[in-house]
Parts: structure tokens; sequence; C-alpha cells
DNA sequence: AACCAGGCGCATG
DNA sequence: CATGCGCATGGT
């Protein structure tokens, strides 16, 4: 994790694990959605994001079994947090040969093995943001929640330009707490989902709610159960946030219709699944329920990966 | 033109 | 415990 030249302190290095495929995962950031939260270019990304606590923008790209950081603006100011930040953002430190393992086991599902091989869930680094985002998503059409996200970003997150394009930091919960639901119910968010939203943000802008505080609980259920304790955060959104967040890896958002569309496509399910049935489909993949769910996602997107090998 | 989206809480039987 | 309903808007 030393600076790639000592008079470039602009540029970091992150080492990447084998089974990483950096072009994966920028074609899974790009999907078909108009996601405010990054920018993807060809062979990089362009994330704006609060390091140490502090605001940058870094474009990342892939070098020599390495992920490169390059700080467009900002200082960092603490290089371990950017390394950190970027191990948690591609997922880095999973081994997934277990999970391919576990893949080629079932005759339906082998093909992710090869088709994503190097795929890793993206995560979604700050939990509020994930809480957020999640909570947005709730019954709604993604390219609507997309608009929602943006809208919300857009008027109350902290802009970062260059290079005549404008970045935004995801809000942070003391900016949101002090919003009012008429001010979201402008933006055509619901009455509801401005006012879950604004509960979050109160709880974790005096510190009742925190990754930290998360982190430190025993179990995946006992994180489960601290989250639905708020409004506005069922199972559903729970899960996501967990596994996006926090990266439990035995995290099965329940009853989310994406995974059902795609346990449909793969598996030929029927129907949605009750909780007993999904649980016995995840059952042989203790340890990688997230990861399973996250590569069913990726199934829902058609197009594949262009591919650059001739 | 209905119907349903990466759900949830609340009200009923 | 199960089932039904409204929510905001947009895609199909």
């Amino acid at each position: 994790m030393a600076t790639l030249q000592a008079h470039s302190p602009d540029l970091f290095q992150t080492p990447t694990p084998p089974l990483f495929n950096f072009q994966e995962c920028l074609w899974f950031l790009d999907r078909n959605y108009d996601d405010i939260m990054h920018r993807i270019l060809p062979d990089a990304v362009i994330k704006p994001a609060r390091i140490a606590g502090k605001p940058v923008l870094v474009k990342i790209y892939e070098g020599e079994g390495c992920l490169i950081s390059e700080v467009l603006r900002g200082e960092v100011t603490d290089e371990a947090a950017l390394v950190r930040y970027v191990r948690d953002l591609f997922d880095l430190d999973t081994d997934l040969a277990p999970f391919y393992e576990l893949l080629r086991s079932d005759p339906e599902l082998a093909f992710m093995a090869d088709e994503y091989r190097g795929l890793r869930l993206i995560g979604i680094p700050d939990l509020f943001e994930a809480l957020c985002w999640s909570i947005i998503g709730q019954q709604i059409n993604l390219s609507f929640a997309y608009k929602l996200k943006r809208r919300l970003v857009e008027t109350f997150g902290e802009r970062i330009d260059w290079q005549d394009q404008t970045y935004y930091l995801f809000p942070e919960p003391e900016q949101v707490a002090l919003v009012s639901p008429a001010a979201l119910r402008a933006h055509q968010f619901s009455e509801r989902k401005a006012e879950y939203l604004i509960t979050i943000a109160r709880a974790f802008s005096t510190g009742e709610v925190s990754k930290e505080l998360l982190t430190a609980l025993p179990t995946p259920e006992a994180m489960i159960r601290q989250l639905t304790s708020y409004k506005g955060i069922g199972e559903w959104t729970a899960n996501y946030a967990l596994m996006k967040s926090l990266k439990v890896a035995t995290c099965i958002p329940y009853g989310d219709v994406g995974l059902y569309n795609a346990l449909h496509k793969v598996k030929g399910l029927a129907r949605r699944p009750e909780r007993a049935e999904l649980d016995a489909i995840f059952s042989k993949f203790c340890g990688w329920e997230a990861y399973l769910t996250f590569y069913l996602w990726r199934t829902l997107s058609k197009p594949d990966l262009p591919s650059t090998a001739p």
C-alpha cells in the first residue's frame, strides 16, 4: 500500500486478489441506470467519497495486480482509509473460489461461475447511504428510484466539480435530519418515505445508530433486529443494507422481487417463494447467501460484457 | 389502460 | 396468524 511514486502523492494502489475482474465490476456499476453516485468510463470509475471524513474525488482504474486510485479533487490524509474504502467498494478481501465450487455443484447455477467470473459484491461503504437507498427503492421501479436518489443528492449533497462535470457526495445525516417532509414531498418522495428518511437521518446524527455500533453486535440477527426497530426499515431493507454496507455474508433480502425474477429465470421457479422455500434454495450456500443473491441479480441485466478479447 | 415495480406499516378478520 | 390496502410515479 505504498504510494506509487514518491512525487505523486495523488496515486494510491490497492492490491487485487485472484478471481477479480474489474471490467465485470464496472459493468455492474454501469448497468442501465442513471446512478448519480459515480461516473463510469470505459476503463475506470470516478467516485466522490468521504475518506476519513474528508471529501475527495477519486478515479479508480486497473494497474498491474492492483487498483490505482487517483485523487482528482481533495486531499487524502489517511492512505489506509482510502485503501480500505477501495477494498470495501470492490469486496477485495473475499476468496471467491469456494463460492464458485458451490455454484458449479448446481447445474442451473454453474454458468455464473464462468460468465461472471471475478465479479465482486459492489458495496455501499456508507451505511447511512445504503439505508437511504434501500428505503428509496422500496416498491417502486428502479429507474424512478434512481431519479429520487438523484434529487436527494443533488439537492442536499456536497458538490465536487471537476472538468466540467459535477459530482456529489451523498448528504450527511445531519443535513437530511434538518429537511422537512414537505421538501422531500416536493421532490416526489411519498410522505411515508420522507418521514422514514428523516427519522433515520436523526438517529444517525445523534449517534444512536452507526456502522460501528452495528458492527459491534454479535450476530446478523441482532443487527437486523436493531435496524428493523426503525419505521420504514423492514426485513428486506435491513438485509439489503447489511449485505451492501457491512458485507454480512449470510443476508438474504427476503421478499425481493428481483431475486424472485432471477430464480424464475434460472431455476424456473413458478411463483414468489415463501421464506422457507427461499431458505431451502439457499441452504447449500451457507455463508454465501449475499453473494448468491448478488449474482442472481446480475442475471437480470441482459446484455453481456462487450468482449474485449479477440 | 391497467398493473406492478429491488416494501412497509397499519387495519382488519 | 393471514390477508388487504395505500403509497408516488413511471415503465411496459
